[in-house]
DNA sequence: GCCAACGTTGGC
DNA sequence: GCCAACGTTGGC
């Protein structure tokens, strides 16, 4: 099963927030790149794993592990106008975006910060997309290794 | 199809 | 708030 890396925003939906959800489950959903769509549509399977990163915070890093409920279905919130992810470019009969279901597996102890993983960018984490240079994909995939070698860090 | 302008991302 | 990097848009 593949790994992946799920881009958010604390302020907007982070790990507390997920904490907090029924079922500690929620919809991944507002993605507007498509190369991030291409991996939730095509690629992300029902049971896999994906490390939940926060950005733009102040202590940028991984926070915890999730687990995919549900494989990719139209993302509702293209359709709905009052949504500020509302695309018009996007109906139910030929969606352009999709979202996903997620549900918190476990918090890490600790936030494995983009510093540390940094700290390894030429070593045993090369090549993860995180760390590329100019990288602003909100879906990234994780390489088994790559998975291992952090989850081994926490 | 090119490419400049613009908007967004995201670390610092 | 700054700014580098990237994606998208739109004129031509």
């Amino acid at each position: 099963m593949a790994h992946w890396l799920l881009k958010t925003e604390p302020e907007a939906f982070g790990i507390d927030a997920l904490a907090r959800a029924p079922r500690r489950t929620a919809t991944w959903d507002g993605v507007r790149n498509y190369q991030a769509r291409n991996f939730l549509r095509d690629e992300v399977r029902r049971g896999e794993q994906a490390f939940l990163y926060h950005s733009s915070c102040a202590l940028p890093g991984i926070a915890g592990i999730v687990t995919v409920t549900r494989a990719a279905f139209p993302d509702p919130s293209a359709f709905d106008r009052k949504n500020q992810h509302f695309d018009a470019g996007s109906e139910p009969a030929a969606p352009r975006w999709y979202a996903i279901n997620v549900q918190l597996a476990r918090r890490c102890a600790r936030i494995i910060t983009l510093e540390e993983l940094r700290a390894h960018a030429d070593g045993k984490l090369r090549g993860l997309a995180l760390l590329q240079r100019g990288n602003r994909l909100s879906v990234q995939p994780v390489s088994d290794a790559h998975w291992q070698f952090i989850v081994a860090l926490e």
